[in-house]
RNA sequence: GGCCGGGUGGCGGAGUGGCUACGCAGAGGACUGCAAAUCCUUGUACACCGGUUCGAUUCCGGUCCCGGCCUCCA
């Protein structure tokens, strides 16, 4: 049984589906206006993992996981200007390097990836009919959501309207009615991207395309919506303020789910700080595997501050679980897989993967610890079971350890078998010599009881 | 100012009203020609002050400190 903490309820609660076979999940995607840091990548694995779980408990066929791409946005405008390209270059750019990036971190392809910029009939077709129910008016080109018109607006975030009045810091522009009212619709300038509108030529506003798409996508009212929590206010707010008013009601999603921040220093990590490490970077220095544990070495509502320290004790851990999978050499999996049972219930409580992947940790003890033939099978079908609920372990053991390079393998191997040969002959000096020079380009080796292996340190 | 989170051993990090996860690092032992890997053993932790309780790190109240949202933000 699935627990999940939802935000909505401040409380853990058993994760019910409103249709078992017809599982919906929309998560806000990037504004893809420049690469991603590490801590736009925290959403990314976390929603992966709980769609991993949808799909495992659900059926693969029968979960819908949605995660947009905001393609049209005044930073892209800006960096456009800035750069002195088209917009659809950065956009473009910015989407592929998303994509590479959250592959190489394991996270599998959302079901749909839906862009803004495709949707804009949808978005108006939605404030249209915000202004015909009476919750939003056009004034000086704008078109705004009428906050007063909506008695339950601010439930999922808990804060009022008067609370809000009082702590803005923005000056309240001229052509709101109410200073709590936001922008559905707002014109376009000639240089600006633009769509004709019955409100004049513009663009939308920030928060009416997540409720077009996840409408059009997963219906009025679905299962989970996810986001990072400094979404909470006022992105998903004026979603549900949109969405339930366009839909007379109805509620916009049934579960909310949201991350805490990565932290550098122990502040949020973030653009305007300017204490980010793009994945990119990232990737370049470390697996992304390392990154994808490191993400998930804290619970998903904790924040978590990124280190050099973090991601070596990641490196270590991963060392340790493949040292297992290789040490149960080619021994087939065993069809039971239940040793993976504590991992995946660990999981099943609201995500809790630090105590998931104490669990694995415990499976790799066992692993190094099994004899025969039928434990090691035992063990393997629970490592890999866990690891694919985790998104973990799927490359061979042996590549993870020497690495995918292997140009040097041979010349490797030939010293191995000189060392050998020098062991046999009883002369350790050679022995020690051929390794200590082995080592110094980084290369470890391991004697056991089947021979000698090698694998490359990592730092 | 308003609203929210959080303070766990050398480090990361779960969790629990009483039996002190897990990993990294450290120490001792086994194995090894010596190592490495692995196995076994091992350590003083729960910000502070009160309260409730037979008993609190865990519940309640207060204090201090840190972070987040209220503006773009995962």
């Amino acid at each position: 049984m699935l627990v999940l903490y939802n935000t909505a309820k401040r409380a853990k609660e058993p994760f019910v589906p409103a249709d078992p076979r017809n599982v919906g999940l929309y998560v806000c995607g990037p504004t893809v206006y420049d690469a991603p840091h590490v801590g736009n990548a925290r959403p990314v694995v976390v929603f992966d993992l709980l769609f991993r779980l949808l799909r495992r408990t659900y059926g693969e066929a029968h979960v819908t996981y949605v995660r947009n791409i905001t393609d049209v946005d005044d930073k892209i405008n800006a960096a456009a200007k800035e750069r002195n390209v088209a917009i659809g270059v950065i956009t473009a750019e910015t989407a592929r390097i998303y994509d590479e990036d959250t592959k190489a971190l394991g996270a599998l392809p959302p079901t749909r990836e839906p862009r803004a910029t495709e949707h804009i009939a949808e978005m108006i077709a939605m404030i249209a009919a915000l202004i015909a129910k009476g919750h939003a008016y056009a004034a000086d080109g704008h078109v705004l959501f009428d906050v007063p018109s909506m008695p339950a607006y601010g439930q999922l975030s808990r804060r009022n309207r008067d609370e809000m009045i009082a702590g803005a810091r923005v000056e309240v522009a001229p052509y709101k009615r109410d200073p709590a009212d936001f922008v559905l619709w707002k014109p376009s300038t000639p240089d600006l991207p633009g769509w004709d509108s019955p409100w004049g030529r513009g663009r939308p506003g920030w928060h009416i395309e997540c409720s077009a798409m996840s409408r059009k996508y997963l219906g009025v009212t679905f299962d989970i919506h996810g986001g990072g929590r400094d979404l909470i206010f006022p992105h998903h707010e004026n979603e549900v303020a949109q969405s339930t008013c366009t839909h007379g009601g109805a509620p916009l999603a049934r579960y909310w789910v949201h991350n805490g921040f990565l932290t550098v220093n122990g502040e949020k990590m973030s653009k305007s700080l300017g204490n980010f490490v793009t994945i990119r970077d990232a990737l370049k220095a470390h697996p992304g595997e390392v990154i994808r544990l490191v993400l998930m070495s804290a619970h998903y509502r904790q924040p978590l501050d990124w280190s050099e320290d973090v991601l070596r004790q990641a490196t270590a851990m991963l060392d340790r679980l493949y040292t297992a999978l290789a040490h149960l050499g080619d021994t087939a999996k065993a069809e039971d897989d239940t040793l993976a049972a504590p991992v995946m219930t660990a999981l099943e409580d609201d995500m809790n993967t630090p105590e998931a992947l104490a669990a694995l940790m415990e499976l790799a003890g066992r692993a190094n610890r099994a004899t025969n033939a039928p434990e090691k099978a035992l063990v393997r079908a629970g490592l890999e079971a866990a690891g694919a609920a985790l998104g973990l372990l799927g490359r061979d053991p042996k590549a993870w350890r020497q690495g995918d390079g292997d140009r040097d393998a041979g010349a490797i191997e030939a010293q191995i078998a000189a060392r050998l040969a020098a062991r046999k002959r009883k002369d350790f000096a050679a022995a020690d010599r051929i390794r200590d020079a082995l080592k110094v380009q980084g290369i470890e080796l391991e004697d056991g009881p089947t021979g000698t292996t090698w694998r490359r340190a990592r730092s």
